[in-house]
DNA sequence: ATATTTTTTTCATGACACAAATTAAATATG
DNA sequence: CATATTTAATTTGTGTCATGAAAAAAATAT
């Protein structure tokens, strides 16, 4: 959080990365930095190999006048980076290129329960090299490894205050990775990963200042304010799952009362399930979700209120930080529960109302995989700002 | 929100404001920037005028060998800039020197009710001329004027969404301000200007991110995110007074139900012992105070609730920033009348728990005056940057 | 009177960005 | 087909900014 000026370099390249494929004079356009500074300054990554040049040749018709354009991308094959989601039972890792493009993909089970720090560095470890040679690459090979877990997390420090995956609180995991892992790891919150897929694969690409919030088992938040995740003092804010929806309110895991994640996680809507007892399914969201479909009044009210307190937390989202735009990012299922076109209706007219366009609302329903991609992206900034601090240009 | 880094001239300039009095060494020791590049910059600022050498006579015991250094510290007399605050009633005007000491104070009955721009535009201005004689001052001699006022203010481009002050709504008022002042003013939101104030001159001094809670009639919230106010897309964001604490609750004055303001706004606390009827004060909330503090249940329910709920509303916010530091800010009574630590006990033990230190939260109560000097901390604010903008190496 | 210490200034240098001029590489045109 | 035109990219010279090293300044210590 220092040196948060842009330099040229980063913002020339960023501008690369952005277009997939620009000339310079597009980049000089796009940077309102000058043409001169511009050809200084991509000669500089293309001899440290960080971009390519893409001559196309001419078509004819479409050709105009002049001294064509040269296409600048960057250079996938230049730095393989990996991503990893640690879940329940679960990792699943995805190797990109430099640009982005995956890979490979890999899962794996692993031992379920709290583990101590070395122990989890070393599964992992195995995890990362299995994946490795599923790809047939070398562990050797990857530049830097993005990891997400659940838990509250001080990314800077790459601190794990406490982690459902870790016996003990408050360890230093970054250490204890570095002690197997070749490469730099860079650690984060799980909801701050999605912050970061939605950012350069999904719904948040071009944006500078957007929210995100994934709802799964509980609800998370991603905050990005002028392109950089918001994180907070101690690095762990943005809980708008633990957020109180109401005074002396149901009994959250967190140990509170009132929690969002109480009213609707996925233990929340059980619970509620259970105690009316017979008829209703309490054991799967998905078939409680079934039984409302089908008609359940009962079954109906519980996603109905549990809708409601997730549209208030989306309300006061709105009324806080008076965003852009809001991404409800999570897997196909989880959204579908609480009638989403009625919710945001409703959203909308709660939101403190101005005379300015309302904040963009998209949904966006994908896979297992994005909490992967996002831990990968945030790797792959974090070695471009390295690389790209490493050049000068008194480099041959 | 563009040239967003800060140039030497500005780094060192702050230094010095901040430090009140410093010597050239320490100025670099405190910025990082070399000796030689700080004797280069405030040779400027000295030949601009900005700021001034402190020689001081030489303390012959604590002296030290070595050459002696010379403080350096703002010029006060440099600018003169105004501040303003626009309530239900009163203006109240604060005339500050451009290091931030008080030069003299003004207050002046306004009429009531809303107004055209351009009329409201020309009392504003009869406003600051009055406080100018009074002060004997001209009003040409104001360099900047800062103007708060209520309502949802976008203040980059100084635009009033709406306002109680004003008939229309969505009005260029900087313009229309800009019609009869001669100088340039700067408006916004009279929270943020709080948050200003705190940062000048409260309890903000020295601290880069903190968030100011303020409580009066209304709930507001300033956000100060790396010494900069954070506004959201439409500059209209922080409304935690419209925060909803109780899904369909309370109808609040702003049309929808459940707000924090519903329950804690004075308005609120008035309609809930208005309803009770006989025997509780139900026209000054300092009466109904009164009241409550001689015992009378009805009337210490009332408060208590109308605190839990302001209590919530501090934890969602604690929970989604994870602030270093939060401060109240009020008026001396608005903050007793919700049993202050009780109240914060409640808040530390409710927030999302973590093994690192809790969020501080400071109370601050201050008179009438803040919100003025609020306003003319923002205009100090932009007037340096427009002043050290317009200089460069080439200044005689 | 001279040495020492500390702050401040001066000076030469290097990184960076830019405007202006130049070169490169294509198409349009008579 | 040679030449003009157009557009992109590069080169060149210049200015700003920050810096390290050396020098100067201004005090106390010996």
């Amino acid at each position: 959080m220092q040196d948060q000026r842009e330099s040229g370099r980063q913002q020339v390249f960023e501008a690369i990365r952005n277009a997939n494929q620009i000339a310079r004079i597009d980049i000089a356009k796009a940077t309102s930095i000058s043409p001169a500074t511009v050809t200084a300054i991509t000669s500089e990554l293309l001899s440290a190999g960080l971009i390519t040049e893409l001559h196309s040749d001419p078509v004819p018709g479409v050709a105009k006048r002049g001294r064509p354009r040269v296409a600048l991308s960057v250079r996938g094959d230049a730095f393989l980076i990996a991503g990893m989601k640690i879940a329940d039972r679960h990792a699943s890792v995805v190797l990109l290129d430099f640009v982005g493009e995956t890979i490979g993909e890999y899962s794996q089970p692993i031992p379920n329960g709290q583990m101590g720090a070395d122990e989890f560095a070393t599964v992992i470890h195995d995890v990362l090299h299995a994946a490795c040679n599923e790809c047939g690459r070398r562990l050797e090979d990857v530049t830097g490894l993005g990891l997400g877990m659940a838990g509250l997390i001080d990314a800077a420090r790459n601190f794990v205050y406490w982690s459902p995956s870790l016996k003990a609180r408050n360890v230093e995991f970054g250490e204890a990775l570095s002690n197997v892992l070749p490469m730099p790891v860079f650690l984060d919150n799980d909801a701050n990963l999605v912050a970061k897929a939605e950012q350069h694969f999904g719904e948040g690409q071009g944006e500078t200042d957007f929210i995100v919030i994934t709802i799964e088992q509980g609800v998370g938040m991603g905050i990005v304010i002028g392109n950089e995740i918001y994180r907070g003092e101690r690095g762990c804010g943005a809980e708008l799952g633990h957020t109180k929806v109401q005074l002396e309110g149901a009994m959250c895991r967190c140990g509170q009362r009132g929690c969002l994640e109480a009213y609707v996680g996925d233990y929340a809507l059980l619970r509620e399930a259970s105690v009316h007892g017979q008829g209703i399914p309490h054991d799967s969201v998905a078939a409680l979700y079934a039984h409302a479909k089908a008609g359940d009044a009962t079954a109906l009210s519980i996603f109905e209120r549990a809708g409601r307190m997730l549209g208030m937390g989306l309300v006061n989202v709105i009324n806080i930080f008076d965003p852009k735009l809001v991404i409800l990012s999570g897997e196909q299922a989880s959204l579908d529960f609480f009638d989403g076109d009625r919710l945001l209706e409703w959203v909308k007219s709660s939101v403190v109302q101005v005379d300015a366009p309302l904040p963009e609302i998209r949904v966006h329903r994908w896979g297992d995989l994005m909490w992967a991609k996002g831990a990968a992206a945030y790797a792959i900034e974090a070695v471009t700002r390295q690389k790209i601090k490493g050049l000068s240009r008194d480099a041959a």
